[in-house]
RNA sequence: UGGGGCGUAGCCAAGCGGUAAGGCAGCGGGUUUUGAUCCCGUCAUGCGAAGGUUCGAAUCCUUCCGCCCCAGCCA
């Protein structure tokens, strides 16, 4: 009964997506025996947001349909790969909440095997070496809406064809002086299909298989080979990749693989004010224009992660974008809405004054220190209490005193009434400027009895502030980020994504105060600092005794809306 | 102008011939010792456009329009 209401109410929030829908499928028509998908990451930069999404989908199909989803490097081009990249992929993959199937692979491990599948093909008739360079085969390959033409080596025979081959293999010839050619249509209005070429020579160094090659295959021959070899059945990929499919069935159909693997593509995701595209975000930390790949304002796995964004808040922030066909942009106010929806749920409450003004508590006894009790959380009592020291001088926000204001200010206003959160009602009766005429220090009194409740003469205080004490505090640096783009699609003006930057997108506050309760914080923890935002400790920066916090994000703001 | 895709609100996105789900953003209101959270309400006579079929069309047909991808020995 339970079941069957809970069902339907999960079916009426989540409709299932296109993949859902042909997993399901295939397991009812019985043409698969169960899922396995893969995520396939090229090791040759770091892990984006738009990555999530595919790991998101691939190892979610994996578990929601008792499957299995493999993690597999795509490494079939040595010049731009290293094994920096394969070990943040794997870091980010698990701390995104995922764990691979079995070992980790790599289409390097099947480099003998897609070799001798080669070799089969040519002895089939169905791969020739040629002699075309690069600029020749272009040129013989047609245009868009003309045909291209046969290479001279078409039809070389299966023995001429092994020799070479082998020579190539053998490292006797050089890069670029010929490759190896699936013999397909060069009529093809397909171009993919135009006799693609399925071996080159490379003579680098690989970063697994060292030395051992000299040629290496293309991704259209990896690929599909790939999930054969794996048994994946659902390769799930990128809209671009669409018209590779007849490519990728060619070779599934044309060699003698375990398997038949199917491929399906999906949009990938595309947000607004930022760049994900790793050639763009490899340019932002290789020119410096930001501090390396896990800077805080990159949309990398890394920097998120170090900004503070959660596990949690970026698997929702995938299971909402859903999964579609169509090319979209989603608004980044639906990512920071699931950071802020994740962060407000867990975050432990603390105060930290960003910009201090020193308040002095003129009626307060000197030397006087309460311990006072402010929960966790507003809304977990599991979350643990802290004790904030509470003494005759205390430090607010500068934004957070006028010496006169209209009644929609509702903070500290000279002659007015305040609640200082988690204490006393306080009321401002002076405010101290220097000779430049900028206030540095507020004259207030405590209004007695107004812990917890209101003060006994009726006059309710306008608002609640945060503060932390002048005596017992820790001094510390908070760098607030905003968006590193200006522009919605960075570079869509005039093409270059570099006049777009931020200039502001960061911004370090010194000497700000946060509650002694933080003495311990770490990294991996994301507090809310009441009425600013959330905030983490930054491992980089941070240094014994003068600790560093990131603003993760703000919190949501109605008054600056309201008030500008 | 070849081939392959995609067009539902400002942004995502359900819907698959029976009279437009949901979320984000926005707007209005309530609660509140965070201008947060939370709660309530509101937000497409309309589904890229025009024709057609049908008792009935976002769903089927025709034509048109717009956008995206493909001419790496990148993935």
């Amino acid at each position: 009964m339970t079941e069957i209401t809970e069902n339907a109410a999960v079916k009426a929030e989540k409709p299932s997506h296109f993949i859902q829908n042909i997993l399901r499928t295939d397991l009812e028509e019985g043409n698969v025996a169960s899922v396995v998908t893969r995520f396939p990451p090229e090791p040759n930069g770091y892990l984006h947001i738009g990555h999530a999404k595919s790991i998101c989908l691939n190892f979610g199909m994996a578990k929601q349909f008792g499957g299995a989803c493999n993690l597999r490097f795509d490494d079939t081009n040595p010049e731009k790969e290293s094994d920096e990249y394969v070990e943040a992929i794997k870091r980010d993959v698990t701390w995104l909440g995922f764990a691979w199937d079995g070992e980790i692979r790599f289409t390097s491990d099947y480099f003998d095997q897609l070799h001798s599948w080669a070799i089969e093909l040519i002895k089939a008739g169905k791969a020739y070496v040629c002699d075309l360079n690069a600029d020749q085969a272009r040129e013989y390959r047609g245009t868009l809406t003309q045909p291209g033409k046969n290479s001279p080596n078409r039809d070389r025979s299966v023995d001429e064809n092994l020799a070479l081959f082998e020579q190539m293999r053998a490292g006797e010839l050089e890069e670029g002086s010929c490759s190896l050619r699936a013999k397909i249509d060069m009529a093809a209005p397909n171009i993919n299909l135009r006799d693609p070429i399925i071996y080159r020579i490379k003579k680098v160094d690989h970063h697994q298989t060292g030395d051992k090659w000299c040629i290496y295959p293309s991704y259209d021959f990896a690929h599909g080979q790939s999930d054969a070899i794996e048994g994946v059945t659902h390769s799930i990929c990128t809209l671009e990749f669409e018209d590779h499919r007849p490519l990728y069935e060619w070779f599934i159909a044309n060699i003698s693989v375990p398997a038949k693997p199917k491929q399906y593509e999906f949009a990938r995701l595309n947000l607004n004010y930022t760049v994900t595209s790793k050639r763009k975000l490899r340019q932002l930390v290789e020119e410096g224009h930001v501090e390396g790949w896990d800077d805080p304002r990159m949309p990398t796995i890394s920097g998120m992660r170090r900004r503070g964004y959660t596990p949690e808040s970026l698997r929702n922030f995938c299971e909402r974008i859903g999964v579609t066909r169509s090319d979209s942009m989603v608004d980044v106010g639906m990512l920071e809405y699931c950071v802020r929806d994740d962060l407000d749920k867990n975050a432990p409450r603390a105060m930290c004054v960003l910009r201090p003004l020193k308040v002095t508590l003129t009626n307060y006894p000197e030397g006087k220190i309460e311990r006072l009790v402010a929960a966790g959380h507003p809304n977990r009592d599991d979350l643990a209490e802290r004790e904030l020291p509470f003494g005759k001088t205390v430090f607010i926000d500068v934004e957070d005193f006028r010496e006169e204001a209209n009644k929609k200010y509702k903070r500290l206003v000279l002659g007015k009434r305040v609640r200082l959160r988690n204490a006393y009602v306080i009321e401002a009766d002076e405010a101290i400027k220097n000779d430049a005429g900028e206030i540095i220090e507020v004259k207030a009194r405590v209004i007695e009895n107004t812990i917890g409740v209101d003060p006994e003469d009726g006059v309710k205080p306008k608002g609640v502030i945060h503060w932390v004490s002048a005596d017992e505090h820790i001094e510390c640096d908070i760098r607030l980020y905003d968006r590193l783009f200006n522009e919605e699609v960075p570079g869509a003006a005039d093409g270059d994504f570099l006049q777009a930057i931020n200039p502001d997108s960061l911004q370090i506050l010194r000497g700000a105060k946060v509650e002694v309760s933080l003495r311990d914080a770490q990294p991996a923890s994301v507090y809310q600092f009441e009425r600013e935002g959330y905030f983490c400790l930054d491992e980089q920066h941070s240094k014994e005794g003068a600790p560093v916090f990131n603003r993760t994000i703000s919190l949501r703001d109605s008054w600056a809306k309201m008030s500008q």
